[in-house]
DNA sequence: GTCTATAATACGATAGAC
DNA sequence: GTCTATCGTATTATAGAC
């Protein structure tokens, strides 16, 4: 057994996973995202997830060795997909349609991956111990690019003048609430547990809200 | 001393407090509110609140019984003030003033307020454990009570056609954003810590958003 | 790789003197 | 009312057999 232990190691390079691995840390990684995503960080325990896992304690801490490395393993895993709907947005695009899809698609994330909205949430409320140098690179960057795109569309009189970083916080502040609060959302429009039939409306209001007029002095036009 | 205590407590009715009793829990309330809105409920420490109201732990379990006694005290504390800024929209005011002076409000609550937003989001984003029946009850038939203000407003055609409750939801969602996601606000755009300048050019966006015209097919007119 | 048993500690809450 | 000392438990993490 160790023999055939040691060939498995020297067939395989340096950093590479067995299948059985690769399989354990998915299943790790899936419960975990439940539970830190229902209870937050320090509500989280490594029993619960252990056992949404159907694992033992120490197995689980054979492949994370300790529960932040589970929580930074999550949160490093979701950066990529929180920046893929805002890389999308094209300069050469009419702004309707930009700023349209655009929504759509973090609408569409919020209704798919509502615990992923809501680690992320989880990590930005308190204080984003682990992704504060994500946010003053990476995203700011992307925002300072994209925003630019949206200031030409200003000076070319397509769009209203106002700070378009402010306008990017608007939208994703908007989508994500159906998903970070979501529980407020349900309650005070009586619906039950399960129920998201609210995105069609959601989805209705946002479009007039951003591409339409909503109010004005002289009515919505 | 037995003599004094039983005299002093024949003087006050049941349920009254002595000046140091209501001194004592107001230290302890601020104290919590800093921890809680800060690290969340599990995130915070008994000892921790205790420091920040330079007060033993055990003598603070002598105001409150529990942790949890704390935090429901901070959080209905906090759902009139929640509530507030809404009760305020009049049905016989201007859709304009009424909507804009009710972003304004809530604006002005995020800038205000940041720790008390921190701790409401918390609670929604843990499945609002404590706070459920108010959303279901008394916040259900205020932004019913809202909302149909606002369909009035609609049926008017002062504005455009949308369920007024997500109008609501909007608001909430952009003006919270500046206190509950204060962290990323700032990163994103290379401010400090406790830099709040952004607070006027959200003022300035919103406005555009809500009261204007951002964008449309034929620009924002 | 997986398990049982357990170490080590952090934390909520109580006892009891003053 | 306030304190020191401490209990009981929950929880992260490790030791070591298999």
């Amino acid at each position: 057994m160790t023999g055939n232990a040691k060939l498995r190691a020297a067939e395989k390079p340096t950093g590479s996973k067995t299948r059985i691995q690769k399989e354990n840390e998915t299943r790790i990684l899936r419960a975990a995202l439940d539970v830190f995503s229902e209870s937050g960080f320090h509500g989280a325990t490594l029993d619960r997830i252990a056992s949404e896992a159907s694992m033992s304690k120490p197995n689980l801490l054979y492949y994370f060795k300790s529960k932040e490395e589970i929580h930074i393993a999550l949160l490093t895993g979701l950066l990529d997909v929180w920046l893929a709907p805002l890389r999308e947005i094209r300069p050469d695009g009419d702004p309707v349609d930009e700023i349209g899809s655009y929504i759509r698609r973090k609408l569409e994330s919020s209704h798919s991956f509502p615990r992923e909205s809501r680690l992320f949430a989880n990590e930005i409320l308190a204080g984003a111990p682990h992704i504060g140098g994500f946010l003053q690179t990476e995203l700011k960057q992307l925002v300072e690019e994209k925003a630019a795109i949206l200031q030409g569309w200003i000076d070319q009189g397509r769009m209203a003048p106002c700070d378009p970083r402010h306008v990017l916080f608007a939208i994703w502040s908007t989508t994500q609430h159906y998903a970070d609060f979501s529980v407020q959302v349900r309650h005070v429009l009586g619906l039950g547990p399960g129920d998201k039939s609210y995105f069609d409306e959601a989805a209705r209001m946002l479009d007039t809200l951003f591409l339409g007029q909503l109010i004005s002095r002289d009515g919505p036009g």
